[in-house]
DNA sequence: ATACATTGTTGACAGTGACTACTTAAGGGC
DNA sequence: GCCCTTAAGTAGTCACTGTCAACAATGTAT
């Protein structure tokens, strides 16, 4: 649309198209340092253009943070639809959800935890990170009354969830966990731990989760 | 000792003084932007004496990650003296000894597991950082031994904790839990809902973690 | 049509990290 | 004692960044 062979003083839509080479360039995460005067190049707009819509570079990054912390809440969404299952493969679901986000997004991802950004925020991004918090939450209040999981404080059940997916998704973006993907042996093993901490003990006859049973389907850690 | 009223052309330590200097600035952690050139500046040198002494920047960052995780083991060493606690104890103190340690020096254990940096690294940073890891996995390896912990995988029990704490030291420093300091309410209780995945079920029956009891006391998570 | 507000451009500034050429101090061989 | 090599520190350049102010092009209300 705005392709025109001589390139147009007014740009159109420059506000989003800065948004979404932005979001190209945290997607690329090659050690990319990011630079705003390289979003302006890839969008084809003289280096000071952004700053007619974003203050300045931390307005930028915070408008990305919130829109990460949507998709976020979005993806965790779309994973759990089959409630049909039991809880703990719920949970389980969740939890790969979350982290293959992290994985994917990387840069992003530490984007939205980096705290010098968050506070020059404040608010904003604090109702979008809550809307995510409310799925695990979600989770959690459903099992305690299907009486699958354990009858304890549910804001420590969730501190626990939320500490560990969160660590596990920093442990595998900084290359710390073992190569494979999300979905690979750590986070599983994980998980079952997890879970088991979770659950009440009446559930807990039934078997570990799959990938988690047998020793040698562990791999062990790999420290690059 | 090298005080001297007029500073003396060879510094004597300027190594030491640089690494040292850095790791002053790495603690105050005022939304500071590390600067080779601040460090010069803080270290009364010229902005390219530090180049003397590290190649790079990133050579710079990596020695303070090395010594970093070396802290980080001696914090961890030292926190778990009491042996003759429970295992259930043993584990909770190291726990808030690892929290406390990324709390109390937030820029650095950042620094620690930043990919960028660590990978400049290799090998070197990894010996350090498997020391650390294997204080946790040496608990473990106890535990399952004297039958208080679950005979599960222990990669996937030592996942659980190492992704567990973490996180929650993660999110900590980037401030998103109470602010109260460490020891309190939302690690403690994560705490104890991994300690009861990890613990055995005879062990179980006792209970829970002090703090981590009664619901009143576990206060809820805070955006800030 | 004309004045105005919006948006994009250009040029400038200070600050950074990498790098190089220069200068000074320290120590060893004679 | 002297000279010379080498290590350590200094000054300055270069390319790059975030930011700002001045200017130009565009669209819009009157």
């Amino acid at each position: 649309m705005q392709d025109a062979p001589n390139r147009p003083y007014h740009h159109g839509d420059l506000r989003r198209t800065v948004i979404e080479t932005a979001l190209d360039m945290l997607r690329e995460e090659k050690g990319w340092q990011f630079t705003l005067r390289e979003v302006a190049r890839r969008a084809g707009v003289s280096h000071a253009a952004p700053y007619k819509h974003f203050p300045d570079k931390a307005a930028l990054l915070a408008e990305l943070a919130m829109i990460g912390f949507d998709r976020l809440r979005e993806s965790l969404s779309a994973a759990k639809p089959t409630a049909s299952n039991s809880l703990r493969e719920e949970i389980t679901t969740i939890a790969r959800a979350y982290v293959a986000f992290g994985t994917e997004n990387p840069a992003l991802y530490r984007l939205m935890y980096s705290a010098e950004e968050g506070q020059a925020v404040g608010i904003h991004l604090n109702e979008r990170a809550l809307a995510v918090f409310d799925v695990l939450l979600e989770v959690l209040r459903r099992g305690q009354a299907a009486g699958s999981i354990r009858k304890r404080p549910i804001e420590g059940q969730a501190a626990a969830g939320w500490g560990l997916v969160h660590g596990m998704t920093m442990l595998a973006i900084d290359g710390l966990l073992v190569p494979e993907k999300v979905g690979s042996a750590p986070l599983d093993a994980a998980l079952s731990t997890l879970v088991e901490g979770l659950g009440s003990p009446e559930t807990l006859r039934a078997p570990a989760i799959r990938s988690a049973r047998g020793p040698g389907r562990v791999k062990t850690f790999c420290f690059r």
